[in-house]
DNA sequence: TAGATTGTTAATCGATTAACAATC
DNA sequence: TAGATTGTTAATCGATTAACAATC
């Protein structure tokens, strides 16, 4: 039972669509192949994920959508939630924290840091924002645990030292450069470049209408 | 030879990682294996990848980067270039168009959209604003090809259908939500709450330094 | 029961890795 | 030549898909 990188989205997909599933009647199970439906991929695949979280449905009833939403919190949050801190509260920063505000009760950016003097000692939708200074002494009070990066590229790497010497253990970097850390922090990296590249390509390539499916998840 | 997804968000990274090469003495070449260990896969990988992009290196002096980087624009570019338009322009919208400004030269984003009065009828970096009811007219004017979607969740399909009536072929959506379009319409969709759900995952599993290396590419 | 969906195994598919002769 | 890297094939690996008995 190995949870990759692909598995972990598809359960973060999976938990946003039953959030936001209606049932036309007032019943309260989802099938197999409805999930499958929205989530874009096959019904065995669905029920897979569902084994490998450990759920199991009713035969010809399909599953509830309350428990399934129960399991995958189960394993993709953690009981007591995780802390998470951002460097960098420019546009895109400030886009970050408004956008999860209220969205995942378990992952909350409880402040924001910079360098920037106008933008230090203010809060942004109630996040306090302090110097870049005090990163490692406040990631380590408050045993802050996530750390986003939304700087410049040049900035982000003494950035990323800096909260895993608070004691960060996973990193998001929004900046366009891999970043050098010890091998047990986990960092993702989404360079916008990259992914506008990819929808350029396949808009452009795809132009014939014959279309031969090809795997457009996340 | 099919050009899926990864691989050319692969192609991008390369080229990132090519341009940013800077070789010790003043040689201008790149061995499979170093940019292997830059983009952190194997240098077999690499070497297969660059059999796809048609370029060949010289045998035990390596790959020239100027050419695998022609190479890589031969395929990810057009030539004469895309426009793109980006509907919404809060905080992340102008992120975004801030990213972008002269940083793939092939890639434009040449106008905004919003329905808010006080962000129409004005530039941000240059880039001219209108409202969001003149989507389809502008961008048929225009000749845009792809758009950026950075709405709030319950915005996002309609700008969608006007993009797509305008006659956009790819979309990069950064609101949580699948939109419905013509299947000949690619979409990329990019979820930040799974993106951090993703790190937080590991961030936790991963806590015992005993690492088994899981694919972690964008 | 008949119909439908589930859990689970077997088959398929594709991508990655390993290996090695060819080349400079 | 010896050393190193390339192009390319074969082997491996893992994920996805197909299939079907079991269940309600």
């Amino acid at each position: 039972m190995k949870i990759n990188v692909k598995t972990v989205q598809r359960f973060s997909l999976y938990r946003r669509l039953l959030l936001e599933f209606q049932p036309e009647e007032d019943r309260e199970r989802i099938f197999s192949y409805e999930l499958a439906s929205l989530a874009g991929n096959t019904a065995a695949q669905v029920r897979r994920d569902f084994m490998v979280l450990g759920y199991t449905g009713c035969t010809s009833k399909g599953y509830e959508t309350h428990r399934l939403v129960e399991s995958i919190a189960a394993v993709l949050d953690s009981e007591e939630g995780q802390k998470v801190a951002i460097v960098g509260t420019g546009h895109l920063g400030k886009a970050v924290i408004d956008f999860f505000r209220d969205r995942r009760p378990k992952l909350t950016i409880v402040m924001g840091f910079d360098v920037k003097p106008d933008r230090v000692d203010c809060t942004i939708h109630g996040c306090p924002v302090f110097h870049a200074d005090r990163i490692e002494e406040l990631v380590r009070e408050e045993e802050i645990s996530l750390g986003i990066l939304t700087l410049p590229v040049e900035a982000s790497q003494a950035a990323a030292e800096a909260l895993v010497r608070g004691g960060v253990r996973g990193i998001a970097n929004f900046a366009p450069v891999r970043l050098h850390l010890p091998p047990d922090i986990h960092v993702e990296e989404l360079d916008m470049t990259t992914y506008l590249e990819t929808v350029a390509y396949f808009a452009r390539v795809r132009e014939a209408p014959s279309d031969d499916a090809d795997d457009l998840l996340l």
